[in-house]
DNA sequence: TAACTGTTATATTTGTAGTATAACAGCTAT
DNA sequence: ATAGCTGTTATACTACAAATATAACAGTTA
């Protein structure tokens, strides 16, 4: 798990770890039950405070993401991950709205915006291979 | 212009703001040219501060969607909006890309999410029809 | 002149982000 | 058993953004 951080980005680090750890589990390279390197060796690994990071996990453990065991450390959710809840997609509008809207409003049409989200989409999931098979 | 306003969200009261002119713009309920409330009557119908307002005009300004004159006011951009440049695109992948990781994370296929793409274009394009026919 | 525009300046309050230490409780391997 | 590792909690501090509160300035318009 490589992870990248920008420090002059004004999204927060722990935002950026969330976004980061969220895209490992989408695209498979962090599978569920794996183990995911403890507060204390990735804040040291990625040089910012062990409670950034901590927050970044609890707040992945809130939404079900992760399992956080107090003495065995973190792993990716192996007992089923969340599916599309109510207030999941309620989230996912709110913040496709504003994108949407001003992609409309630079003049963007709906077949090159969906052509946009699929692109990404397939960047993302697994089946686009990112498996190494040697 | 209606502006609705939640004041117990995480996200800024002049991001607010912005989103929803970009919408109106997007929309079609505002249109180039039009004029808009000042920044001292905004403030005071919608019960918050000038600088706030202040804050999302100048950053509207920035981006090219108004036009601010002196003495005039606020007008919508008359002299065509911007286009699709590559900083916008950027941004925009930017935006999309933790939505989407978070969406095939949760399980939804692409054309569950094209679908969701496609309907809120369409409720925020003016083609949807939202004008007054007497 | 009075009333309106955006603009600028200053100050204050509040909350979040991030860091720095320190300690606690429980597990595990030496 | 001791040492070392887990997450957890607490406290304190700095830095910054968001929002408010006043106040004044410069230019336009009725």
């Amino acid at each position: 798990m490589i992870i990248q951080l920008d420090m002059q980005s004004d999204v927060p680090i722990y935002t950026q770890l969330m976004n980061q750890i969220v895209e490992g589990i989408a695209g498979g390279s962090l599978k569920p039950g794996e183990a995911l390197p403890s507060v204390r060796s990735l804040a040291s690994d990625i040089g910012v405070n062990l409670h950034t990071v901590n927050k970044a996990y609890t707040l992945l453990k809130q939404e079900g993401y992760i399992q956080i065991h107090r003495q065995k450390g973190v792993v990716v959710q192996p007992d089923g991950l969340p599916g599309l809840t109510p207030e999941f997609l309620a989230k996912q509008q709110e913040q496709l709205r504003p994108v949407i809207a001003e992609s409309i409003l630079r003049g963007m049409n709906l077949s090159d915006l969906l052509e946009q989200v699929k692109k990404l989409y397939e960047q993302i999931s697994p089946s686009s291979g990112k498996e190494s098979m040697p």
